[in-house]
DNA sequence: GCGTTACCGAATACAGCGTTCGATACGATT
DNA sequence: AATCGTATCGAACGCTGTATTCGGTAACGC
């Protein structure tokens, strides 16, 4: 692939990534977006279809990472053997601090409806295994909650990122009765 | 006061809640407001300075309702002599039962960050009296937590209107160590 | 070197918000 | 009933932002 396009599009990330920081992605312009990446406006929607589309290839990227396989071993942590749900949570939210300067803007708004689209695809495979079934609670509302759970958590947790990840795991788990 | 400007008033009230039974907040337009209220553009914004002054002022229309004393006595519940936090909740969710038609189009998107500002202010009270000091949780972090908790039961109840103000409230506080 | 392809940037169409203005219809006061 | 004030209408406008188009330029691969 011609290298010119993958620049382009790195570009076009990191300008986004950047705003982010900043500002609610609701807010954050197409213009805002090339004028930083200092691309043209026909390169952007050539790279991708609406601003959204750029959100949604923003967030499968962030995930693909996050709950990437075979990285067990890596320095920052290692959890190999452990299979718990704790664990499965620290080891996400290890990976989900990478990226903790921008979730705020995503998940603010009408934002979050695509990444948490992209966010429970991957999750409920997850938490269903910690279900159980005699609850007299529907299955649907637990799901549900649990997901919304972690995407509050996430969120408080950009605003107090003094919290290590086994403590906000910590804090999401207690919440339930496990 | 005139009573034609009550009738503006009104029939851009319930035109805004007819639309929002269909669509979300964001997606509905001015234009769709005033020509489904059948009023002038004009008498939109004298009425509202903004499209978003008039979801606040529809937001506090509801709870005011919701949050009312001296209901305690209607026929469809009555917990007078009761204050327990189940007793409360059940009590709030009767009334919201009766605007939960147009709650999900409120609680997505942007525009849920108006109407929790509405609901926080209000259910901080109630939920500051059930926090135990001992817990090793950050205050902030559970408060804000119960609030998502429940404007997410409320957005979940409204794909499952089935279920009755008592059952939803069970099922909210049962994810909760109380 | 030459064709292909990515790229630039300005102009354009379009949608939605909020404003302005002159004309009209209704309500209250006398 | 006549009149004054005000609520109302609707069309036009400016503004911002999204997405498209197009002619010209520069870089890459062979």
């Amino acid at each position: 692939m011609d290298c010119r396009q993958r620049k382009s599009r790195q570009a076009i990330f990191r300008a986004f990534a950047e705003l982010l920081k900043k500002e609610n992605y609701s807010k954050i312009t197409v213009q805002q977006i090339i004028d930083l990446a200092d691309v043209g406006r026909t390169i952007f929607y050539t790279h991708f279809e609406t601003k959204d589309a750029l959100l949604e290839s923003f967030c499968a990227e962030i995930f693909e990472h996050v709950f990437s396989e075979g990285l067990d071993k890596e320095k920052t942590h290692d959890f190999s053997g452990e299979h718990d749900m704790k664990a499965r949570v620290t080891h996400i939210l290890y990976h989900l601090r990478e990226h903790i300067d921008y979730l705020p803007g995503i998940l603010s708004g009408d934002s979050d409806e695509i990444f948490m689209g992209c966010f429970k695809e991957r999750l409920s495979g997850l938490f269903a295994k910690s279900f159980r079934e005699s609850e007299p609670v529907s299955y649907d509302y637990v799901l549900n909650h649990m997901m919304n759970d972690f995407a509050e958590t996430i969120r408080w947790w950009a605003g107090h990122s003094r919290y290590s990840p086994e403590e906000i795991s910590a804090f999401s788990l207690r919440l339930h009765r496990d």
